[in-house]
RNA sequence: GCCGCCAUCGUCUAGGGGUCUAGGACGCCGCCCUCUCACGGCGGUAACCGGGGUUCGAAUCCCCGUGGCGGUACCA
């Protein structure tokens, strides 16, 4: 084992501050190894965006560094946490294809090592045996007001006449006894951080029912699962000094932090349920991709350097550094968002959105579980068509609509301008009617010929064409270049829809 | 209240003392491409929170103020 020149095991300063050695739980410094991170959310709900994002940003540093990413649910609250939670997680988790090479570990399985841990700083006077009940706490609060902070009563309470009331089995609660000066750390995002000891209160880190608050948990864990690297959410700023206490007690070495700036809603303020789509499963339900909302995230908060935005999970594996994440809070802007999704649409493989769409098509009964695989060359072609001109799953379906089910009428404006003349409209229609009747082969450029033909003989511009005819074959005035259009539609539907337009024009309605 | 974090176009952001008459992206508005829509291209709109310093020079560094946010639990 060699030091690193200048470290001297015997100065405590070595290990103090940016706390880049690690050391393991008996104080002996480790080579510098592969990192470790972890995603801990507390299965209360659903997986919400910032969750994500704070998944996403320790993915994609395991991912790069080749370190190891460990998922862990943090159920210590067992009165919040349900198993249905942790599966919705999960599915989140799964849906964004942010894999995970350890766990999911329950929080709540430690309870044993977090016992133990308050145990062993209980006895080496790191923490002490508190007697004061909520209420009498609750009386020193009123009393106080803002003032307040706990007033280490207990602290007084001799080491035996502790010992004999805990036996007498007088309930207790166990506080980490915060030493004098104060904590520091290099921030990964915010540089260097510092708090005063004195501005903190010495916590209870064991509960009168023997389970762990919180902080003695996440850091027990921590040490436990040898996290090298704390990439979280910086509403967890003001709780890193008390946990550094905590691995200092411990005698473990203090991992990396890096606090990520949280995500907002629109207002500005803290993303809501309430007020805003949160969780992650509202995205995969309105047609978002994956891959864009990942995109998305990763651009909150940090970007790779260049002018490059649409990126790839491998780019961002490629491209990430938590060194170019910054402070300061982002704004969800759904949508920034869906015109990520429209980039990731139009370059996603067609036979990759089949199953995404298919089944939207099928539910409106536009489309049998058969005709998927039947048709599905034809399908693919349809999708190339439409992704690219929407931006979320649903809009692609409702753009193949048209390509489905005979118009459901025509669109009142267009025809009021296509169909103006109505006698004129029919005799186009008919022209092409004729005309793309004997087009052979059906392809999109013999058939755009074959309009530009039947326009020429009719003494009229290729637009005064087109127009009309789109109307005849959609019911609407945009949609995919009409050689497309009457290709992908196929010569007997094309036939049928123009008849039906002109049986609607000659009816005068 | 106390402790802490943050502060560039409406939004996401670039920017590390001069190259900033502040760049890119979303949105919006024009124009081009063109059979429409979308894509794409081109152009426009729009920002350094305020005040003091430091400096020959400050979006960049320091201080104060203001505002937003987080914490201050036997929640996580």
């Amino acid at each position: 084992m060699a030091y690193v020149s200048g470290f001297d095991p015997d100065d405590g300063r070595g290990l103090r501050g940016r706390a880049r050695m690690h050391t393991d739980r008996q104080g002996h410094p480790t080579m510098a190894q592969a990192p470790r991170v972890r995603f801990a959310p507390s299965p209360t709900g659903y997986l919400h965006v910032g969750g994500a994002r704070t998944a996403l940003f320790n993915w994609l540093y395991a991912k790069q560094t080749g370190g190891v990413f460990v998922l862990r649910i943090e159920d210590t609250d067992r009165e919040r946490s349900t198993g249905e939670s942790t599966a919705t997680i999960l599915d989140g988790m799964a849906w964004l294809g942010l894999s995970w090479d350890e766990g999911p570990v329950h929080q709540a399985d430690g309870l044993e090592r977090h016992r133990a841990d308050a145990a062993r700083m209980l006895a080496d006077g790191s923490a002490y045996r508190c007697f004061c009940t909520p209420l009498v706490l609750q009386a020193k609060r009123d009393a106080m007001k803002d003032e307040y902070r706990y007033d280490r009563t207990c602290y007084g309470v001799p080491a035996d006449e502790s010992a004999r009331r805990a036996a007498a089995g007088e309930p207790f609660t166990v506080r980490f006894r915060v030493p004098g000066g104060a904590t520091e750390w290099d921030d990964v995002v915010h540089g260097p951080t510092r708090f005063a000891n004195e501005s903190i209160e010495d916590f209870i880190v064991l509960r009168t029912d023997g389970t762990p608050i919180y902080n003695l948990a996440v850091v027990s864990d921590d040490i436990d699962m040898r996290i090298t690297h704390v990439i979280r959410g910086d509403d967890h700023i003001s709780n890193t000094p008390k946990q550094i206490l905590l691995y200092q007690a411990l005698g473990a070495g203090v991992p990396t932090f890096a606090h990520l700036p949280m995500i907002l809603g629109p207002d500005g303020r803290k993303l809501s349920k309430r007020r805003n789509a949160v969780a992650v499963g509202d995205y995969a339900g309105s047609g978002i991709l994956p891959a864009a909302l990942v995109n998305f995230l990763a651009l909150l908060g940090w970007n790779p350097g260049d002018e490059q935005e649409v990126m790839t999970l491998d780019e961002l594996v490629q491209r990430f550094s938590l060194e170019r994440i910054n402070k300061k809070g982002a704004v969800f802007d759904t949508g920034k968002l869906e015109w990520m999704n429209g980039q990731h649409l139009a370059r996603t493989p067609s036979a990759d959105l089949l199953p995404l769409v298919a089944p939207l098509l099928v539910g409106a009964g536009l489309l049998t579980e058969a005709d998927v695989d039947a048709r599905r060359d034809w399908l693919l072609w349809l999708l190339d068509l439409t992704k690219v001109r929407a931006r979320t799953v649903p809009e692609i379906a409702e753009q193949a609509r048209v390509f489905l089910a005979d118009p459901a009428g025509y669109d009142p404006e267009v025809a009021a301008k296509q169909w103006k003349d109505r006698e004129q409209a029919a005799s186009v229609l008919d022209a092409v009617a004729a005309r793309l009747r004997t087009v052979q082969p059906w392809e999109p450029a013999g058939i755009e010929a074959g309009l530009r033909e039947a326009a020429e003989a009719a003494g009229l511009g290729f637009g005064k064409v087109v127009h009309p005819l789109r109307l005849a074959l959609t019911g609407g005035g945009a949609s995919p270049g009409i050689d497309q259009v009457v290709a992908l539609l196929g010569r007997e539907v094309t036939l049928r829809r123009i008849e039906a337009a002109k049986a609607w024009l000659a009816a005068g309605a």
